[in-house]
DNA sequence: TTTTATCTCGAACGAACGTTCGAAAAGATG
DNA sequence: CATCTTTTCGAACGTTCGTTCGAGATAAAA
């Protein structure tokens, strides 16, 4: 009927719903078992244990947002098209894989020893891509703003999704994403005037 | 020695600080026993439980960050001042108070029944807040950002700091809040020229 | 001093947890 | 059919958790 692969998949969708809508460590292996329809004891056979559940979740999808990114940007050569690429990949991402994204972000810390650094290193990857994207984008080298601050204000605004954003409610995801970029690139306020300041 | 009240906020304060390092379902209550000084059942003669303690820091911190934006934009009438300091007032409150704003952030869903509503009922004060004053501040009604996108865009550029900012860090807070406030009203590419695009 | 209210804590309880084990079932192979 | 591998799972183990209880210490009042 489902081979093994298909079998852990399964489970792995399963959990990351889980996960994401209680938490990791408020959710325990019975609440897997009968959300899966599989035994406790079933899925240890899969599975090292609730953990590994944890780290599967967060490097598969860690890895796939990267390479998602590097794709999505790779044609493109303008240095502001590149990032708003970069940004609309992230949030399309983010909203079409909303639970196992909440669990990247939220359960960032609940891991430990080699599975938080595998992941983590991911994360650095990541985090140094758009390092490298924002700082062919600023206007110039001497900008105001510390590279790592925008890129972490950035980060900030696009994974916050999680807490309030319905892909079901008046905004659809791809507006979002239209939105979030406009926002981060030219302001709440487009000075139309860039010489005219207060006083 | 010390009094009733001294001890309660004492308890408060180290709670907070584990919370925000560990997690509050990964902290035991004899981890706060050890950290604390007092005895595992000690504790319970300040607070009714653990639950108790998470909703104390919340509603407290919650409260204070309320009044003090409040407070700070009082006096300013012009909209994108008022901005400015609400902006200013919640990254300054945030850097000052990391460990109370982590388990704030962090913990929303940790809760439940009356004690979240009461919690959630803060949040949708402080949240109205801000949309008062952004709405004011946007250029005009037919803007192409939504109220609620651009609102929780700036809360989460604001609160993700407690991911990645180290308060000793190069960049002292003043500087990040004047960062965070620039980049979300004027953004990261200040548009010169807005009439002149590419092509 | 005696009495009363305030505060502390060692010891334990019951529940829930992640995990393990060995046997049984199911499926593939000869 | 028999044999071997893959997959399932009921039952239990050992641990840890939040919380409680009742006695003891301390301080304030009479």
């Amino acid at each position: 009927m489902m081979t093994y692969d298909e079998r852990l998949e399964h489970l792995l969708a399963t959990a990351a719903n889980i996960f994401a809508a209680h938490g990791f460590h408020s959710t325990t292996m019975r609440d897997l078992s009968r959300a899966t329809g599989m035994s406790l004891a079933g899925m240890y056979y899969y599975v090292e244990g609730k953990d590994e559940l944890l780290f599967l979740i967060q490097e598969r999808c860690f890895t796939e947002v990267l390479t998602g990114a590097r794709a999505a940007i790779a044609a493109e050569t303008d240095p502001l098209e590149r990032l708003r690429r970069f940004i609309r990949h992230h949030v399309g991402f983010f909203t079409a894989h909303m639970a196992e994204m909440k669990v990247l972000s939220h359960e960032a810390e609940s891991l430990s020893g080699e599975r938080w650094e595998t992941v983590n290193r991911l994360k650095r990857t990541y985090v140094d891509l758009l390092l490298s994207v924002l700082d062919s984008a600023r206007p110039e080298a001497d900008s105001s703003i510390d590279a790592r601050v925008a890129a972490f204000a950035l980060f900030g605004m696009m994974n916050w999704i999680y807490t309030w954003y319905d892909t079901e409610g008046p905004v659809p995801p791809d507006r979002l994403a239209d939105q979030l970029a406009e926002l981060f690139m030219l302001g709440l306020v487009p000075s139309t005037v860039p010489a005219a300041q207060q006083g």
